[in-house]
This record gives C-alpha cells, structure tokens and sequence, in this order.
RNA sequence: GCCGGAGUGGCGGAAUGGCAGACGCGCGCGACUCAAAAUCGCGUAUCGAAAGGUGUGUGGGUUCGAGUCCCACCUCCGGCACCA
C-alpha cells in the first residue's frame, strides 16, 4: 500500500503542469469565456499571508471547475509593484527599489505556484514594466486632453516621517495610514483627477452591476451624493447674498439663524462691528488640525457677525448670522440655514448661544398593530386633542389611562372643541373622565404630534393633532364620575420609570420626549407646522413646493472630492507633462511615451517636499514639445493607485505595444466575470479603478462602462487569540511552513472549509489535521476500488441505490456552492460522501472518478496522482465535470416524521415519492402516534410529501 | 449617532418555515500494540431513574410547526461619522 507523501507529489504534478501550459487561455477558442480576477498583490515583503491564499484559491476553485465545465478560462496575476513599503524598505537597506521589488516579485510567484494555483503565468503583468506604465501614462494625458487633470493648488496632508503628501484617503484620524505619524498640513501645486464629474455614473451605475451589499453601500457612502435645495438669503443692507445647501427645505420656516464656515469668502466682504473678534475666531479654527476639527462630540464653536442679519426668503424674518467650525467649506456652499428644532447640531449649537428653536415638522405616527392600524380606502376625521399629563408631586407619580375594553394604555385625552382655549379644554376633560377637580397648569408644550389610527369605538379613520398640557395635582379630590366614563376608562398611576414599558400609544410613549422641557429633536419627516401656506402639508412632499417658492435650485451634491494624483516621490510613473515658460504645461507626445524614471543613486524624499526628482537636472531640463524652447519636466509622480486602476485590461493583452490592449482581446474578455479580493480595496481602488474605466468607455477603449460584473470580498483571517494578524505582534502564519509540512492540498482545502467564505474567522493551526486526514483517507480509499463489471458478477458488489443517490446529491451540492461561495459546505458534503464510501466493502471505480473530479478544484494535486493511477492519461483539470443526475436524486427511502401538536412524536419509512393519503394512513396506524392523540379526533393533517406528517388534536 | 453584518455545544460552524447541532476540531471509551504514537470503531447539548421535559442573545407575535418570518430590545464585529 502506497502512503500519501504530499511533498513528492505536489513538485512533480506542479512540474508537469507547468510543462504542458495547460491552464494558458485561448484568446481564439469560442468557448464559453470566464475571467476570474484576484486583487493584485503587493510586494511588500512579507510575502503571501493566510487572506491572499484564500481569496486565491477561492478564484482558482472557481476557475478549475469552470474549465471542467468546457469553458475558456483566463485566471492571470500580475504584480503592483510600485508600493511605499517596498521604497521604504529599499532605503532602509540601502538598495535600488527595483532590486527590492523583483526579490519580493519572485519569492511572492514561488509562493504562489507552491500553492497549485491555475494561474496564466504567460500573462503576467508588472506595473513597473516601463511599457505598462507607457500606457498608465497615455491614460493620463487622454484624460488632460478630456479636461480632466488639472493643476490646482491645495492643502495637502504631509507625513514628515515618510516625507510624502497623502491623498485625503490614505489619511486616518488625522494620522498617516502607513507609518502612523501625525500629519502636517501644506501648501502645494497638486494635479488633480475630476472624479466627481463621474460621481453620478459612479453611484447610479452600482445598481446594474452584482456586487455584494455591503461592498455597494460603501461605494455609495463614500461618493456621499445627497439631493437638495440652494436657497438664497439677503444680508439687510446689502446687496450681498448667503447661498446655503439644504437636504431639507421643507424645515425652511424654522430657521432661526445662518451659519457661514470659516473659510467662507463672504466673511471678509462683510462690514460688521467684530470684526477683530471674529478675525482672531477664524485663525483660531483654521489652526486647528484634522483630528480636532473632525471630531464630532467636541462642543460646537462659533461666533456672531455683529449686525449682520439674513433674510429668510420664505417669511422675510430677521435671523441672526454666525462664523461657526461645524460648518465645512468644502461640502455644499460652506454655508448652513441652521434649524435647531430639527437638526441635532444645529441644536446643539443653538442651545449654547441660546438661540430659538423653532418647531415647524411635526412627528407624525401611523398605527400598525393590527386594529389600530387604518383602514384602507377611508377617508381621515381630523380632531384638535389634547393629551393631558397630571403629577402628583405628592410621589411623582404620573396619572394614566387603561382603557376597560382593550389593551391600550396611555393618558387621558380629549378633543378641543373650536375656539375653546386648550388648558380649559384640558381641565374640563379631567373633570369629566377622571373627577380630579384641582389642576395647577405647568405648561403648555410647543411640541405637537399628529396620530393616524381607527377609531374603534366611532368605527372611522382618525387623524388626531394632539398638544401636550402638563399639570400638577393641587389635592386628591374628586368629583363623582359618571359611570359611562367610568366603565371606560380605569385611572392608573404611575412611577415615572414604569411609564416607558406601560404606554401602549403613541401619545403617551411620546411625552417621555418631553416631560422635563420642550428640548426635543425631531429629524423625520413629518407634517409641517407654522409654515404659512404650507402648514398640514406632508414636509417629504412639501420640499421642492418650498424650494421652488423661495426661488431655490433643486441641485445634487457629493462627499467626494476630486482626486489629488501628484506624490512627490521616487518610485512612481513619472506625471508626463513639461511646463515651459513660455507655452505653460504642456504634455509630453504620445510617441515621447513612457517617460521613465531616471537611475539615480539617491531617491530618498526630500524636507522640502519636493520630489527626489527634482534634483536630477539632466533629466528635468527638457525642451518645449510646442515651442522647442528650454522648459522642465513634471517631477511628480503617480500614486500606486494609478497603476492599478486599469491592469486587468493588460491581462487580456499583455505583450502589447501599440495600444494598452487589442480591442478585439478586450470585447473577448471584458468585463471581468467575477474579481474577488479584500475589503481594504473594495472602497478606493475600486471607486478609482470603475472611474478609469468608465473614462476609457466613453473615449471608446473599453467595450462595457463596468470593468467588474461581480465584485466579492473573503473574510479576514484572525490570528488565533481573535486579534489581527500583524507582523508586529508576531502572530503570522507562514505559508511555506505550512505548504511544507501539511501540503498545499490541505491548506487548500482548510481555507475552504474553516468557515463562511465571507466572514472573517479565526486561524486555527490544530484544525489543519481534520482536511489533512481527510485527504490521506482520500488517498487510502484507491485500494478499495475495483472494476464494477468484473466484481458485480461475482455478487461482491451490489448495486446501492442510497449510495448513488448520495453521490448525485454531493455533484449538485458542489457544483451548487462553489458558485455561491459556499466552500465550507461543498467540502463538508465531500467529506460525507467520502465516509460513505469508506463504509463500503469496495468502490466502483466510475464512482471514485467522480468523486475525485468534484474534489480536484480544492485539492488539486493529490487528485491529478490517483486519476493518473487509475490509469488516466490526461489531466483530471481537463476531464469533464460531473452533472447530477436529479431522476436518481428521489430514488431510494426516505424518513417520514410524524408530529403531534408540532412535536415530534415518531418517524417512518416510506418511499419518496409515497401519495399523501398513504403517508397520512400510516403515521395514523402508528402506536406511538396513537398513544398522542388517544380518544381525541384529529382537527387538522398537514402532509409534506417525503418529509413529515403533522396532526393537530385540541382539547 | 448613522449604515451594514452577526449572536446556535468545549471550539470553527451546518440547517429552501419541517427530526437543531450536519461536517470538522477537541474530549471520552474501546480495538490494534509489550507500550506509545498513528489508525480504526463507538460515544459526545442539557435536566430526569424512566416516561418525558428544556434548549439557537432577551421579551412579545404570526403559524399545525420558528434558529429561520414580523415587532421591540440587548451584546459583539465591520464601515462611515459635524456631509446640513
């Protein structure tokens, strides 16, 4: 008997397939084509870690099957090299980045080959391959040409210890998101990519394509669009006017003041008597960094412009206007109408300068519970009320209502008759329901509410505006009630802390907002109030109504921000323009492409924060494309963002070098059918990378305005304690090692079957030993196989009909899930077929060839040795996937369940197929089930063909 | 705070509204062995002597039947966060 040796068998299958290329994609072949695509490693070195591999094999199971199902696959890899840890490392050690790269390139492609990956190597791309970059390059000065890279200049964020400028993005809590220092902020000349001029493509296309939910809602988040009102406020006395963005016109009517950012260009326009005040406000909040500014619990700041005053287009009211931080000048028109009563920071700010707050939506609640909720098609019956809120200050206690006759609980209420003053209303109400004579009224609240429910007494749709009146108990005494309110009403008194579990309706639930004071928020929508004409209106739908009145543009606007793509370092491609002094920038000729980066000696980033370009003059001075005069070149550099936005087109064409890649190639293989990777790029490089693409389509490159049909993401991989895996904690796991002593079959298959693809998860070295036997079992079950002609005939072999129709389930289960990404389970139910099998005294051999074909994605090699064993000849990678056969799914028994009152009671066997009357006899002839329902007569039998039998018997 | 996702044995986790805990790890017992490892077999939620009961974060609801659907809440993880 021969014994698995993982180690021998791995290198010489690895050997032969790269031998016979048989993973190379056919760019002629009509067959049906599949494009899996994984992120693009990083050569960063420390080499693969546990997450690459497993969104890897993901792909490469995925693809292995696919071929086996006839398709045309291309699984490429390629390599963005052009990362800072790996400049960083170069410096640190004193080499040329390249040298560093091409070290971290080759020991990532052992790595990965180690793994049996079914990679395309003959397609491998490099970003920096001077003729990949020729082509980032072109891109970049089509996108000139298009109007879409600019200069400008623009605070940027410095990291002093790496000495470079960070993207907005590559900023975290005010820190760099590599090295962890504190940024500085600085003035700079940066070119620029208008994505915004995308952001809606960018956000309304996210529905056509299938991308996971959260991974959408990212993309979504981070393009931030929100739809609104510019509505425009005269300054008294001025001819000058505060433009202010708003989400929610509809609340036009409570505003109370106008904020303006600091950076607001008004500001100095201005002639106010606090002047200096407000100067010295200004240089204080500009000082300020990132972290403070952004830091949304620290209190609000402000200050007013002294005799200044705007004028709200809707009423003509006087507010007052303020210079406050919480406002941003980037976002909307850095100016703000502030509605205190409904915008939590406006409040807060509002109470701190103790500003009005004026309500104007008022909350509006809908019955749900079953008779409560209206009915359809019946008109509303509007009523004045007024719920009243009695204290005993006697114990605190709060006087509640129980309604006899349902289960309602809440406060005594009462309509408010026309021209009837609401704290009499109030009084004469208690008198009449409760008895209680002595009232002392507290107050009156300005907040009102609005409830649609039925009235199930008066049998009609109601539609109640309830005011809130708050009295004290001056004494207990009451007056006879009537015994028509009493039989309806029960009077309750309540501890305060008892109310919130104890109020059934909404009026009562909602006083807890304002018991204390009328302090209370309220940002739904809901029906305006003190809104002149448009009082009673629905505010969701009184928005552009208001809008429109006050003469506003209805207009989008975006958290996202154009994308500053000048770095001021060595290892980047280089930005291809010349500035001349004469003609301004202009840009290098495309046929002057690629402008590569120089040898030097010294590439490390200057103080100045001017690129280690600069300093090579030879390459610097240049002549004028244009005027052929003296001029300099563009010392900036590209972000390594730049490179990977568009290299899974260089797949489809990678040796090309008069285009990026052929348009034939391109409508061949685009768009990409499934791209997998981690969720660290599902938000940037993906945002970007949909950006080029969707600029490359509109200038007629690319065949789709999606690069990515499907986007996916693996869960991350936890060290063993649960924490993150960090080189820093020593807690890595090191791939070879592993490769070395389990194999990377069973690697493989423990990625899979850890857990749900999607989730992060624990790493769990013990747990390794369970795939590990169960490929050696795998292995071992070869000696049970025999030819099934020459044993049947001898009766050693049977035919098993449970057998085969476990088989079929296991084919339609894996084929099934592998799509799905249900790796665990798909090898879960190989491992029960594989303890099937083991029971048995011998294994055809047209029944271990397809379980070794269903298992040869997972574990690639060890199924390529037993299918050559058996005396195949060609790869099992090429053989042809299995296709269940669903007649022999429902062949063979099945276990019937009997219940009785949903417990179950007994089961029987029966054929699958069994009529619902047979079934129903036989679980009624059972004793057990007999024994449950005794003398009792059945009132109902619910019959699930091949599953379960459920009896009710009441009484 | 907002938006996602998730709460099931000792652990990782299974379960189109239909026998909760598949599969794997671990653990226990047994076989083989002088012995150990490896391997193989059996067992492994919980209370109860048994009959039977109880169990999927908590409390309600819908249903013949709920881990799964609905409502309210709690906890954890991820993302965003003064975006008007």
């Amino acid at each position: 008997m021969k014994k698995y040796d993982h180690s021998k068998l791995e290198k010489k299958w690895q050997k032969e397939w790269e031998k016979s290329g048989i993973y190379a994609a056919d760019d002629k072949s009509d067959k049906k084509r599949f494009y899996p695509l994984v992120e693009f490693p990083f050569p960063s070195g420390a080499g693969l870690h546990t997450g690459h591999i497993r969104s890897y094999t993901a792909m490469d199971i995925v693809a292995r099957k696919r071929r086996m199902q006839g398709e045309n696959v291309l699984y490429p890899i390629g390599w963005d090299a052009f990362g800072l840890p790996t400049e960083n490392y170069a410096i640190k050690t004193g080499r040329q980045p390249e040298d560093v790269t091409k070290e971290n390139t080759d020991n990532f492609r052992r790595q990965l080959k180690s793994l049996g990956l079914s990679f395309d190597w003959s397609r491998e791309v490099n970003t920096t391959d001077p003729e990949y970059f020729r082509w980032t390059q072109w891109i970049f000065l089509k996108m000139y040409e298009k109007g879409l890279a600019y200069k400008a200049k623009i605070a940027i964020n410095w990291c002093p210890k790496d000495k470079i400028g960070l993207a907005n993005e590559e900023v975290v809590d005010g820190r760099c998101e590599r090295c962890g220092t504190a940024v500085e902020e600085r003035e700079k000349e940066q070119w620029m990519l208008a994505i915004t001029k995308y952001a809606d493509k960018l956000y309304d296309d996210l529905d056509s394509v299938d991308y996971l939910e959260r991974i959408k809602i990212q993309q979504r988040n981070w393009i931030g669009r929100s739809e609104g009102a510019e509505l425009e406020f005269a300054i008294k006395g001025s001819s000058e006017k505060i433009r202010a963005f708003t989400t929610r016109p509809d609340t036009l009517f409570g505003v109370t003041y106008v904020v303006l950012a600091p950076e607001h260009g008004l500001v100095s326009k201005l002639s106010f008597k606090n002047r200096a005040e407000v100067e010295k406000y200004i240089a204080s909040a500009k000082k300020k960094d990132e972290i403070e500014r952004t830091d949304a619990k620290k209190e609000k700041t402000g200050v007013k412009l002294d005799g200044i005053f705007a004028i709200n287009p809707a009423n003509g009211e006087e507010v007052p206007v303020f210079v406050a931080d919480y406002v941003l000048s980037e976002y909307g028109t850095g100016a703000v109408m502030a509605v205190p009563a409904h915008d939590e920071r406006d409040f807060a700010f509002a109470k701190k300068y103790g500003l009005p707050v004026k309500h104007v939506v008022e909350p509006k609640f809908v019955g749900i519970s079953g008779e409560g909720a209206p009915r359809a098609d019946m008109p509303f019956e509007y009523r004045d009320a007024v719920a009243i809120v009695v204290r005993n200050p006697k114990d605190g206690k709060y006087l509640c209502n129980s309604w006899k006759s349902f289960k309602m609980h809440g406060l005594f209420t009462g309509g408010i008759e026309k021209g009837e003053d609401i704290v009499e209303a109030a009084k004469r109400e208690m008198l009449e329901e409760t008895g209680y004579k002595n009232l002392k009224h507290v107050r009156t609240s300005s907040v009102a509410i609005n409830t649609f429910f039925y009235h199930r007494v008066k049998k009609q749709n109601r539609h109640a505006h309830f005011r809130f009146v708050f009295f004290d108990l001056v004494n207990e005494e009451r007056q006879e009630v009537d015994d028509k309110e009493a039989a309806i009403h029960e009077i309750v008194w309540k501890e305060r802390g008892e109310l919130k579990d104890f109020f059934t309706v909404y009026e009562g639930s909602f006083i807890l907002n304002i018991l204390d004071s009328d302090d209370y928020i309220y940002t739904d929508h809901g029906i305006l109030a003190d809104s002149g004409k448009f009082s009673g209106m629905d505010s969701e739908e009184a928005k552009r109504e208001i809008a429109e009145e006050v003469g506003g543009a209805w207009v989008k606007k975006f958290k996202l921000r154009d994308w500053v793509f000048s770095r001021q370092r060595y290892w980047g491609e280089p930005i291809p323009m010349v500035k001349c002094g004469k003609c301004g920038w202009v840009p290098v000729p495309e046929k002057e492409l690629p402008v590569a980066l120089p040898k030097v000696e010294r590439y490390e980033p200057t103080d100045t924060g001017e690129s280690p370009l600069a300093e090579i003059r030879s390459w610097v001075e240049t002549k004028c494309p244009k005027c052929k005069g003296e001029a300099e070149r563009e010392t900036d550099t590209m972000p390594n963002w730049a490179g990977s936005s568009w290299y899974y087109l260089r797949y489809a064409d990678p040796k090309n070098n008069k285009e990026l890649a052929s348009k034939e190639r391109l409508a061949l293989w685009s768009p990409v059918d499934w791209y997998n990777g981690g969720m660290e790029h599902t938000t940037l490089h993906l945002l970007y990378s949909r950006f080029w693409h969707k600029f490359l389509f509109d200038i007629g490159i690319v065949p789709t305005s999606e690069p990515y049909k499907k986007r996916t993401s693996h869960g991350m991989i936890l060290a063993e304690g649960g924490e993150k895996m960090s080189k820093s904690k020593g807690n890595v796991i090191n791939p070879d090692e592993l490769v070395t002593n389990y194999g990377a079959d069973t690697l493989r298959v423990y990625e899979m079957f850890m857990g749900p693809f999607d989730q992060a998860i624990s790493w769990d070295t013990k747990s390794l030993i369970g795939p590990r036997r169960f490929i050696e079992r795998i292995y071992a079950l070869s000696n049970k196989v025999v030819d099934a002609r020459a044993v049947m005939s001898s009766g050693e072999l049977r035919p098993n009909k449970e057998l085969e129709s476990l088989l079929h389930k296991t084919i339609g289960k894996v084929t099934g899930d592998i799509e799905s990404m249900g790796f665990n389970t798909a090898v879960s139910s190989l491992m029960i077929l594989s303890n099937a099998l083991e029971k048995e005294a011998a294994v055809t051999r047209a029944t271990y060839e397809v379980f070794l074909k269903l298992l040869a994605p997972f574990a690639p090699h060890v199924t390529e040795d037993l299918w050559h064993s058996l005396g195949n000849e060609d790869s099992i990678h090429m053989a042809q996937w299995p296709v269940a056969d669903e007649s022999k799914l429902t062949e063979g028994g099945a276990t019937i369940v009997v219940q009785v009152n949903g417990k179950v009671r007994a089961s029987f066997a029966a054929d699958r197929n069994a009529e619902k009357g047979d079934l129903e006899r036989t679980a009624m002839s059972l004793d057990e089930v007999k024994k449950w329902i005794g003398d009792k007569k059945p009132e109902k039998v619910i019959v699930v063909p091949g599953k379960l039998v459920s009896i009710v018997v009441r009484g």
